[in-house]
DNA sequence: TACTCGTGGGA
DNA sequence: TTCCCAAGAGT
Protein backbone atom coordinates (compact mmCIF):
# COMPACT_ATOMS: atom_id res chain seq x y z
CA UNK A 1 0.00 0.00 0.00
CA UNK A 2 1.56 3.42 -0.75
CA UNK A 3 1.75 6.41 1.57
CA UNK A 4 -1.17 8.06 0.86
CA UNK A 5 -3.01 4.95 0.88
CA UNK A 6 -1.99 3.81 4.21
CA UNK A 7 -2.57 7.72 5.54
CA UNK A 8 -6.20 7.67 4.61
CA UNK A 9 -6.81 4.41 6.19
CA UNK A 10 -5.23 5.43 9.00
CA UNK A 11 -7.11 8.54 9.26
CA UNK A 12 -10.36 7.01 8.91
CA UNK A 13 -10.27 4.41 11.35
CA UNK A 14 -9.34 6.70 14.18
CA UNK A 15 -12.55 8.86 12.85
CA UNK A 16 -14.03 4.95 13.45
CA UNK A 17 -12.73 5.16 16.94
CA UNK A 18 -14.37 8.08 18.09
CA UNK A 19 -17.14 8.32 16.08
CA UNK A 20 -18.63 4.61 15.17
CA UNK A 21 -22.55 4.45 15.17
CA UNK A 22 -24.30 2.37 18.09
CA UNK A 23 -26.36 -0.14 15.68
CA UNK A 24 -28.15 -3.28 16.95
CA UNK A 25 -26.26 -5.29 14.20
CA UNK A 26 -22.52 -4.23 14.86
CA UNK A 27 -19.79 -4.46 17.71
CA UNK A 28 -17.83 -1.43 18.82
CA UNK A 29 -14.43 -0.70 16.89
CA UNK A 30 -11.61 -3.04 17.84
CA UNK A 31 -14.00 -5.40 19.49
CA UNK A 32 -14.59 -9.11 18.46
CA UNK A 33 -17.09 -9.37 15.18
CA UNK A 34 -20.45 -10.16 15.76
CA UNK A 35 -22.25 -13.26 15.42
CA UNK A 36 -22.11 -13.69 11.43
CA UNK A 37 -26.07 -14.85 10.97
CA UNK A 38 -26.72 -11.52 12.16
CA UNK A 39 -24.24 -9.04 10.17
CA UNK A 40 -25.36 -11.42 6.80
CA UNK A 41 -28.96 -10.92 8.17
CA UNK A 42 -28.67 -6.94 8.58
CA UNK A 43 -26.55 -6.82 5.56
CA UNK A 44 -29.23 -8.13 3.66
CA UNK A 45 -32.17 -5.66 5.23
CA UNK A 46 -29.12 -2.92 4.67
CA UNK A 47 -29.43 -3.57 0.05
CA UNK A 48 -31.09 -0.22 -0.92
CA UNK A 49 -32.70 0.33 2.68
CA UNK A 50 -32.25 2.84 5.37
CA UNK A 51 -31.18 2.04 8.61
CA UNK A 52 -33.63 3.81 9.86
CA UNK A 53 -36.64 1.36 8.00
CA UNK A 54 -34.63 -2.10 9.20
CA UNK A 55 -34.06 -1.28 13.22
CA UNK A 56 -37.70 -2.64 13.79
CA UNK A 57 -37.35 -5.98 11.40
CA UNK A 58 -34.08 -6.56 12.18
CA UNK A 59 -35.34 -6.68 15.84
CA UNK A 60 -38.11 -8.61 14.78
CA UNK A 61 -36.53 -11.16 13.19
CA UNK A 62 -33.79 -11.93 15.70
CA UNK A 63 -36.25 -12.20 18.00
CA UNK A 64 -38.45 -14.61 16.39
CA UNK A 65 -35.57 -16.60 14.84
CA UNK A 66 -32.33 -16.20 16.90
CA UNK A 67 -29.89 -18.47 15.11
CA UNK A 68 -30.23 -19.34 10.80
CA UNK A 69 -31.37 -22.81 12.20
CA UNK A 70 -34.83 -21.45 13.58
CA UNK A 71 -35.18 -19.54 10.16
CA UNK A 72 -34.49 -22.08 7.69
CA UNK A 73 -37.34 -24.07 9.69
CA UNK A 74 -39.74 -21.40 9.52
CA UNK A 75 -42.68 -21.56 6.65
CA UNK A 76 -42.29 -19.42 3.52
CA UNK A 77 -45.86 -17.85 4.38
CA UNK A 78 -44.05 -16.70 7.89
CA UNK A 79 -41.05 -15.18 7.03
CA UNK A 80 -43.06 -13.29 3.64
CA UNK A 81 -45.15 -11.96 6.52
CA UNK A 82 -42.57 -10.71 8.61
CA UNK A 83 -40.75 -8.70 5.97
CA UNK A 84 -44.01 -7.30 4.44
CA UNK A 85 -43.17 -3.33 4.24
CA UNK A 86 -39.65 -3.35 4.07
CA UNK A 87 -39.21 -3.78 0.34
CA UNK A 88 -37.59 -5.98 -2.56
CA UNK A 89 -39.07 -9.12 -1.32
CA UNK A 90 -36.93 -11.18 -4.06
CA UNK A 91 -34.61 -10.52 -0.68
CA UNK A 92 -37.36 -12.47 1.67
CA UNK A 93 -36.87 -15.33 -0.50
CA UNK A 94 -33.31 -15.39 -1.12
CA UNK A 95 -32.81 -15.19 2.48
CA UNK A 96 -34.66 -18.29 3.27
CA UNK A 97 -33.12 -20.03 0.14
CA UNK A 98 -29.80 -19.30 1.94
CA UNK A 99 -30.34 -19.83 5.70
CA UNK A 100 -31.63 -23.27 4.27
CA UNK A 101 -28.44 -23.68 2.04
CA UNK A 102 -26.68 -22.98 5.15
CA UNK A 103 -28.11 -25.06 7.69
CA UNK A 104 -28.25 -28.10 5.38
CA UNK A 105 -24.32 -27.84 5.18
CA UNK A 106 -23.43 -27.42 8.88
CA UNK A 107 -25.07 -24.44 10.18
CA UNK A 108 -22.48 -22.17 9.55
CA UNK A 109 -22.11 -19.58 7.53
CA UNK A 110 -18.47 -20.11 4.99
CA UNK A 111 -15.78 -17.55 6.09
CA UNK A 112 -14.91 -17.02 2.83
CA UNK A 113 -15.82 -14.16 0.33
CA UNK A 114 -15.84 -16.95 -2.48
CA UNK A 115 -18.11 -19.30 -0.60
CA UNK A 116 -20.36 -16.71 0.65
CA UNK A 117 -20.65 -15.23 -2.99
CA UNK A 118 -22.51 -18.54 -3.46
CA UNK A 119 -25.08 -18.06 -1.47
CA UNK A 120 -28.62 -16.95 -2.73
CA UNK A 121 -29.04 -13.19 -2.31
CA UNK A 122 -25.38 -12.31 -1.65
CA UNK A 123 -24.02 -10.62 -4.47
CA UNK A 124 -20.48 -8.50 -4.82
CA UNK A 125 -21.10 -6.38 -2.23
CA UNK A 126 -22.88 -8.28 0.46
CA UNK A 127 -20.28 -11.62 0.60
CA UNK A 128 -17.33 -8.89 1.17
CA UNK A 129 -19.15 -7.34 3.38
CA UNK A 130 -19.83 -10.34 5.76
CA UNK A 131 -16.58 -11.84 4.62
CA UNK A 132 -15.01 -8.48 6.27
CA UNK A 133 -17.29 -7.51 8.61
CA UNK A 134 -18.12 -11.16 10.55
CA UNK A 135 -14.84 -13.01 9.88
CA UNK A 136 -12.23 -10.27 9.64
CA UNK A 137 -11.46 -11.04 6.03
CA UNK A 138 -9.41 -8.24 3.64
CA UNK A 139 -12.37 -7.60 1.10
CA UNK A 140 -13.03 -4.67 -1.14
CA UNK A 141 -16.43 -3.88 0.02
CA UNK A 142 -18.23 -0.96 -2.06
CA UNK A 143 -21.66 0.55 -2.12
CA UNK A 144 -23.17 3.51 -2.74
CA UNK A 145 -21.55 5.11 0.24
CA UNK A 146 -18.24 4.17 -0.85
CA UNK A 147 -18.92 4.88 -4.30
CA UNK A 148 -19.36 8.56 -3.10
CA UNK A 149 -16.22 8.84 -0.57
CA UNK A 150 -14.22 7.34 -3.05
CA UNK A 151 -15.50 9.31 -6.17
CA UNK A 152 -14.97 12.31 -4.48
CA UNK A 153 -11.46 11.77 -2.80
CA UNK A 154 -10.09 10.87 -6.39
CA UNK A 155 -12.09 13.16 -8.05
CA UNK A 156 -13.22 10.42 -10.47
CA UNK A 157 -15.20 12.21 -13.26
CA UNK A 158 -16.34 8.48 -15.15
CA UNK A 159 -19.99 8.73 -15.00
CA UNK A 160 -22.09 5.53 -13.24
CA UNK A 161 -22.57 2.89 -13.56
CA UNK A 162 -19.48 2.65 -16.10
CA UNK A 163 -16.88 4.22 -13.68
CA UNK A 164 -17.56 1.72 -11.13
CA UNK A 165 -14.44 -0.41 -12.45
CA UNK A 166 -12.84 2.74 -11.65
CA UNK A 167 -14.18 3.47 -8.42
CA UNK A 168 -13.71 -0.50 -7.08
CA UNK A 169 -9.27 -0.01 -8.18
CA UNK A 170 -9.44 2.87 -6.20
CA UNK A 171 -11.06 1.34 -3.28
CA UNK A 172 -8.95 -1.78 -3.32
CA UNK A 173 -5.66 0.75 -2.86
CA UNK A 174 -6.88 2.26 0.03
CA UNK A 175 -8.23 -1.13 1.84
CA UNK A 176 -5.94 -2.21 4.70
CA UNK A 177 -4.89 -5.72 5.42
CA UNK A 178 -5.97 -5.31 9.20
CA UNK A 179 -9.27 -4.33 10.54
CA UNK A 180 -11.05 -5.24 7.45
CA UNK A 181 -14.35 -4.82 9.13
CA UNK A 182 -14.21 -1.65 10.38
CA UNK A 183 -12.85 0.10 7.88
CA UNK A 184 -16.04 -1.22 5.50
CA UNK A 185 -17.78 0.16 8.14
CA UNK A 186 -16.37 3.08 8.69
CA UNK A 187 -16.41 3.68 5.23
CA UNK A 188 -19.74 3.91 4.90
CA UNK A 189 -20.50 5.88 8.26
CA UNK A 190 -18.14 8.62 6.80
CA UNK A 191 -20.77 7.99 3.55
CA UNK A 192 -23.67 8.31 5.78
CA UNK A 193 -22.77 11.33 8.76
CA UNK A 194 -20.64 13.25 7.00
CA UNK A 195 -19.68 12.79 3.10
CA UNK A 196 -23.43 12.87 2.12
CA UNK A 197 -25.03 12.93 -1.03
CA UNK A 198 -25.96 16.91 -0.83
CA UNK A 199 -24.59 19.36 1.60
CA UNK A 200 -21.65 17.25 2.41
CA UNK A 201 -19.70 18.38 6.16
CA UNK A 202 -16.54 18.70 4.41
CA UNK A 203 -15.30 20.54 7.81
CA UNK A 204 -15.88 17.66 9.59
CA UNK A 205 -14.62 15.07 7.53
CA UNK A 206 -11.10 12.80 9.03
CA UNK A 207 -10.58 13.12 4.75
CA UNK A 208 -10.69 16.33 3.87
CA UNK A 209 -6.94 16.93 3.89
CA UNK A 210 -6.78 13.79 1.75
CA UNK A 211 -9.77 15.00 -0.89
CA UNK A 212 -8.93 16.26 -4.24
CA UNK A 213 -12.23 16.65 -4.88
CA UNK A 214 -12.73 19.37 -1.62
CA UNK A 215 -9.31 20.33 -2.96
CA UNK A 216 -11.29 21.48 -6.08
CA UNK A 217 -14.02 23.18 -4.18
CA UNK A 218 -17.09 21.06 -5.64
CA UNK A 219 -17.41 17.53 -4.03
CA UNK A 220 -20.73 17.56 -5.01
CA UNK A 221 -20.43 17.23 -8.02
CA UNK A 222 -19.12 13.56 -7.77
CA UNK A 223 -20.28 10.74 -8.46
CA UNK A 224 -21.06 11.81 -11.80
CA UNK A 225 -24.01 9.70 -12.80
CA UNK A 226 -26.12 9.21 -16.39
CA UNK A 227 -29.29 10.91 -16.06
CA UNK A 228 -32.44 8.81 -15.57
CA UNK A 229 -35.40 7.90 -17.84
CA UNK A 230 -38.85 9.06 -16.89
CA UNK A 231 -41.20 6.91 -14.48
CA UNK A 232 -44.35 6.03 -16.38
CA UNK A 233 -47.55 6.33 -14.62
CA UNK A 234 -50.13 2.98 -14.80
CA UNK A 235 -53.84 2.67 -13.93
CA UNK A 236 -54.72 -0.14 -12.22
CA UNK A 237 -57.31 -1.93 -10.32
CA UNK A 238 -57.96 -4.12 -7.16
CA UNK A 239 -60.87 -5.67 -5.83
CA UNK A 240 -62.33 -5.65 -2.25
CA UNK A 241 -64.58 -9.21 -1.68
CA UNK A 242 -66.21 -9.78 1.51
CA UNK A 243 -67.99 -12.86 2.40
CA UNK A 244 -68.86 -13.18 6.27
CA UNK A 245 -66.27 -11.22 7.96
CA UNK A 246 -63.84 -12.76 5.37
CA UNK A 247 -61.81 -10.77 2.84
CA UNK A 248 -60.60 -12.76 -0.15
CA UNK A 249 -56.95 -12.56 -0.66
CA UNK A 250 -54.93 -14.43 -2.84
CA UNK A 251 -50.76 -15.04 -3.13
CA UNK A 252 -49.33 -13.35 -5.67
CA UNK A 253 -46.77 -15.71 -8.31
CA UNK A 254 -43.30 -16.49 -6.70
CA UNK A 255 -41.49 -14.02 -8.96
CA UNK A 256 -41.81 -10.37 -10.22
CA UNK A 257 -43.52 -7.54 -8.56
CA UNK A 258 -44.44 -8.67 -5.01
CA UNK A 259 -43.77 -11.79 -5.74
CA UNK A 260 -44.81 -14.55 -2.98
CA UNK A 261 -46.87 -11.94 -1.09
CA UNK A 262 -50.24 -12.03 -0.05
CA UNK A 263 -52.22 -9.01 -1.65
CA UNK A 264 -55.61 -8.41 -3.17
CA UNK A 265 -57.00 -9.83 -5.87
CA UNK A 266 -56.03 -7.30 -8.80
CA UNK A 267 -56.67 -6.89 -13.19
CA UNK A 268 -52.77 -7.60 -14.04
CA UNK A 269 -51.88 -4.00 -13.37
CA UNK A 270 -47.83 -4.00 -13.83
CA UNK A 271 -44.91 -1.84 -14.93
CA UNK A 272 -45.40 -2.19 -18.61
CA UNK A 273 -48.98 -1.26 -18.94
CA UNK A 274 -52.03 -1.04 -17.13
CA UNK A 275 -54.53 -3.17 -16.19
CA UNK A 276 -57.45 -4.99 -17.81
CA UNK A 277 -60.11 -3.41 -15.51
CA UNK A 278 -61.33 -7.65 -15.17
CA UNK A 279 -61.29 -8.94 -11.29
CA UNK A 280 -61.68 -12.23 -10.39
CA UNK A 281 -65.71 -12.43 -10.81
CA UNK A 282 -68.00 -10.41 -12.69
CA UNK A 283 -69.19 -7.73 -10.09
CA UNK A 284 -71.84 -6.01 -9.70
CA UNK A 285 -68.59 -3.47 -8.45
CA UNK A 286 -69.15 0.22 -6.35
CA UNK A 287 -65.92 2.63 -6.46
CA UNK A 288 -64.25 2.61 -3.39
CA UNK A 289 -61.61 5.13 -4.31
CA UNK A 290 -57.87 5.16 -5.53
CA UNK A 291 -53.98 5.65 -3.54
CA UNK A 292 -51.46 6.32 -5.34
CA UNK A 293 -47.68 4.52 -4.81
CA UNK A 294 -44.63 4.90 -6.06
CA UNK A 295 -42.30 2.09 -7.10
CA UNK A 296 -38.71 2.43 -8.63
CA UNK A 297 -39.69 2.76 -11.73
CA UNK A 298 -43.38 3.47 -12.37
CA UNK A 299 -46.47 5.67 -10.44
CA UNK A 300 -49.36 3.45 -10.06
CA UNK A 301 -52.75 4.71 -9.36
CA UNK A 302 -54.85 1.85 -7.90
CA UNK A 303 -58.15 2.10 -7.66
CA UNK A 304 -60.22 -0.32 -5.39
CA UNK A 305 -63.94 -1.88 -6.43
CA UNK A 306 -65.85 -3.02 -3.79
CA UNK A 307 -68.17 -6.08 -4.65
CA UNK A 308 -71.65 -4.63 -3.92
CA UNK A 309 -74.00 -7.85 -5.56
CA UNK A 310 -76.40 -9.36 -3.41
CA UNK A 311 -75.33 -13.02 -3.71
CA UNK A 312 -72.99 -14.96 -1.72
CA UNK A 313 -69.74 -15.30 -3.61
CA UNK A 314 -68.25 -18.59 -4.52
CA UNK A 315 -64.84 -18.57 -5.34
CA UNK A 316 -62.14 -21.51 -6.18
CA UNK A 317 -60.73 -22.22 -2.71
CA UNK A 318 -57.19 -22.65 -4.21
CA UNK A 319 -57.24 -19.59 -5.78
CA UNK A 320 -56.61 -17.63 -2.63
CA UNK A 321 -58.15 -17.51 0.89
CA UNK A 322 -61.02 -15.92 2.89
CA UNK A 323 -58.87 -13.62 5.47
CA UNK A 324 -60.52 -12.76 8.72
CA UNK A 325 -61.01 -8.79 8.52
CA UNK A 326 -60.10 -8.44 11.88
CA UNK A 327 -56.85 -10.19 11.60
CA UNK A 328 -56.03 -8.23 8.67
CA UNK A 329 -52.44 -7.13 10.21
CA UNK A 330 -51.51 -10.64 10.17
CA UNK A 331 -51.84 -11.06 6.68
CA UNK A 332 -48.71 -9.28 5.68
CA UNK A 333 -49.93 -7.64 2.72
CA UNK A 334 -47.21 -5.42 1.60
CA UNK A 335 -47.70 -1.77 1.67
CA UNK A 336 -49.31 -1.08 -1.77
CA UNK A 337 -52.12 -3.59 -0.40
CA UNK A 338 -52.37 -2.26 2.66
CA UNK A 339 -53.31 1.14 1.65
CA UNK A 340 -55.96 -0.20 -0.31
CA UNK A 341 -57.19 -2.25 2.30
CA UNK A 342 -57.62 0.63 4.62
CA UNK A 343 -59.89 2.12 2.07
CA UNK A 344 -62.25 -1.01 1.54
CA UNK A 345 -62.50 -1.14 6.07
CA UNK A 346 -63.26 2.56 5.56
CA UNK A 347 -65.58 2.12 2.81
CA UNK A 348 -67.38 -0.92 5.33
CA UNK A 349 -67.28 1.17 8.11
CA UNK A 350 -69.18 3.89 6.33
CA UNK A 351 -72.03 1.65 5.29
CA UNK A 352 -72.19 -1.50 7.61
CA UNK A 353 -72.31 -0.12 10.94
C1' DT B 1 -25.36 -4.25 -20.21
C1' DA B 2 -29.60 -2.70 -18.93
C1' DC B 3 -33.85 -3.89 -16.68
C1' DT B 4 -36.60 -5.25 -12.93
C1' DC B 5 -37.65 -5.01 -8.26
C1' DG B 6 -40.37 -1.38 -2.73
C1' DT B 7 -40.52 1.82 0.46
C1' DG B 8 -40.18 5.97 3.31
C1' DG B 9 -37.74 10.16 4.18
C1' DG B 10 -35.40 14.40 3.04
C1' DA B 11 -34.79 18.65 0.42
C1' DT C 1 -45.15 18.58 -5.18
C1' DT C 2 -41.77 16.14 -7.12
C1' DC C 3 -37.56 14.22 -7.35
C1' DC C 4 -33.79 11.71 -5.52
C1' DC C 5 -32.01 8.36 -2.96
C1' DA C 6 -30.55 4.14 0.49
C1' DA C 7 -25.27 -1.27 3.40
C1' DG C 8 -27.81 -4.29 -4.42
C1' DA C 9 -29.12 -8.84 -6.54
C1' DG C 10 -30.83 -11.51 -10.28
C1' DT C 11 -31.45 -12.10 -14.97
Amino acid sequence: MDARSEHVAGHLLAWYDRHARTLPWRAPPGSPAPDPYRVWLSEVMLQQTTVAAVKDYFAKFTTRWPTVADLAAAEDAEVMAAWAGLGYYARARNLLACARAVAESGGSFPDSEDELRKLPGLGVYTAAAVAAIAFGRRAVVVDANVERVVARLFAIDAPLPGGRTEIRAATDRITPDARAGDFAQAMMDLGATVCTTRNPRCLLCPLSGDCTGYRAGEPERFPVKAPKAAKPHRQGRAFWIVRNEKVWLVQRPGKGMLGGMRALPDDGWSARGDGSGEGPIAGPWTPGGAVQHGFTHFTLDLHLALYSGSEVVSLPPDAGEWWSLDRLEEAGLPTLFAKAARLGLAAMGETDR
